[in-house]
Parts: structure tokens; sequence; C-alpha cells
DNA sequence: ACCTACCTGGCC
DNA sequence: GGCCAGGTAGGT
């Protein structure tokens, strides 16, 4: 999403602001966004951990999370509204760029970085997992630290930042480690396996272009297909794809959780 | 380190 | 009607 935003939007100049469900927007006071926000120009898109930031011209950052249903979606200015659309910002070029959230666990702000840190938007994230900073050192380090499952460390966006339930499950299959492990007690082969699969498996998951299990959409509103490429997510009960056993399903760490009792030890 | 609430919609 | 869902803040 940040590569296509990054090539459709920088150099744009935003033209109008509308809020329409307020509660999205956690900083500044709705009624001022807009005549923060127009006049300015996109100079860049990043993304830190789940966080998408679009940066403006003021050097201020529009941030966005999409929580569990939310999208970022470019489209002609002209399109429907749907029901859930809750921010949107017309462009120069005669389209818009929307934030849609059905469950509204998805927020947006907008402020300097720092700012947003202080006034507990931005949270505090650990390691990019597909940055050069994601060595096997730091990583070992987190993942030594804790006593947590391994699926509990690894949700915890305060140690490697950016993955979810799929991507978890996924990359504990690929490294053949039970999600219910104790982070601790990993062996340092284990970690290695387990460092190298999560980039594995995210940098397959984007080569996809996401997974569209269920609301996952681009920026154009198109599904991506690496829900067509998950080994475990979603298949509790189903044979295994490498051994046939029968996938487990449990629930750890409070989220549902599949893994295959034979490969993943 | 865990548990619940926050929302809407789809499915049984 | 009840249960479940890609996430996380805030409480205990």
């Amino acid at each position: 999403m940040v590569r296509d935003l990054r090539a459709t939007l920088v150099g744009r100049r935003i033209d109008s602001v509308e809020v329409l469900r307020s509660d999205v927007l956690r900083v500044p006071a709705p009624d001022v966004l807009p005549a923060i926000l127009v006049g300015q120009r996109v100079a860049g898109v990043d993304r830190r951990g789940k966080f998408i930031m679009v940066e403006l011209d003021s050097a201020d950052h529009l941030v966005v999370h999409l929580g569990m249903t939310g999208h970022l979606l470019v489209t002609a200015a002209e399109a429907p509204l749907p029901k859930h659309t809750h921010l949107r910002a017309g462009l120069d070029d005669g389209r818009e760029l929307r934030f849609d959230d059905t469950r509204r666990f998805g927020r947006v702000a907008y402020g300097s970085p720092s700012a947003l840190q202080d006034a507990r938007v931005l949270p505090r994230l650990g390691l990019e997992p597909l940055a050069a900073g994601f060595s096997q050192e730091a990583f070992d380090s987190v993942m030594r630290r804790t006593t947590r499952t391994v699926k509990a460390a690894l949700l915890d966006q305060a140690g490697v930042a950016g993955l979810g339930n799929i991507y978890i499950d996924e990359a504990c299959f690929v490294a053949r480690v039970r999600p219910t492990r104790r982070s601790h007690k990993l062996t340092r082969a284990e970690r290695v396996r387990l460092r190298v699969a999560i980039q594995t498996v995210l940098l397959n998951a984007i080569a996809n272009r996401g997974s569209s299990v269920d609301d996952y959409r681009d920026i154009w509103n198109a599904q991506g297909s690496n829900q067509e490429a998950l080994q475990v997510y979603g298949r509790g009960g189903e044979p295994c794809l490498v051994c046939g056993t029968v996938l487990r399903r449990t629930v750890v760490a409070g989220r549902t959780t599949v893994y295959c009792p034979h490969c993943q030890r």
C-alpha cells in the first residue's frame, strides 16, 4: 500500500478535506484539520510497523492505522461514498484519498511524529523486520527477554513492529516452531529460523500484494492473492501441506492460532 | 502477563 | 440470538 500511495500521492496538493466521522480522528480536532491540510502537498509516504505515514510539506504527518477492517483508497472524486467512509481528501488531480473502516478500530491523526507519540497516538514500536536493523542479535534480545509465548511476544508491536495474527502463524510454521512455546526457551537455531521465516513470509505477502482473507484491499480497492499462499492460517482441521497431519486450532494470547503438531515443535 | 472492551457484519 | 473476525488500549 505504501509503495502505491507513494507513487500516487507524492507531489499532489490537497484541495479539500472532509471529516465525516470524527471519532476516527485522534488529533487534531476534526473542525481544524481541513484548514491545516488544504493547500499542502504530499512530500512522502512511509511506514512504521502497521502505521502508514503520509508526510506533507509542513513536515507533519497524516498517520493512518487500518485496524482490522480499514481501507485507504484512491478513487475518483465523484465515486459513490460507501457507508463507512470516515475521511476524504480531494487531490489536485481530480481524485480523492479516502479512509474507510467498518469496525472503526482504525484511526487517523495528524501532527509531528514526536507530538503524536506524546499524544499517545503512535506507540513505542520495535524492530522493523524488513530493515537492515533486523539482525539476529537484535531479534535474539527481543525474544530472550520475555517469558511469554512466542505468539504473544510477536504480537507485541514494541518488540517487532508490523506482525499480526496471520503472519505470525505463517512464520511459526515456516520456522517449525510452535506458537505456544515460551519465547525465552527457544534455541538459537529456532530463533534464526524464526527471524528468516518472518522476513520470508512478509516479503512473499508483499509480492502477492497482501492477504485478502476478508477485508484487505489495496489503494485501488483490489484484492491481493496472498490468502491463496497461506499454509496454516484459517486451515485448522485441514491436513498440513508438508506432512498431512491435521492442523491444530487453539487460542494463544487470546487469538485464534493454527499450527502443525508434527512439523512444529 | 493476561483480560476485556471497543465496533460492525457475516454466518450458523 | 450467539459466535467469530486481520488490532490494540487500558485495566487488573
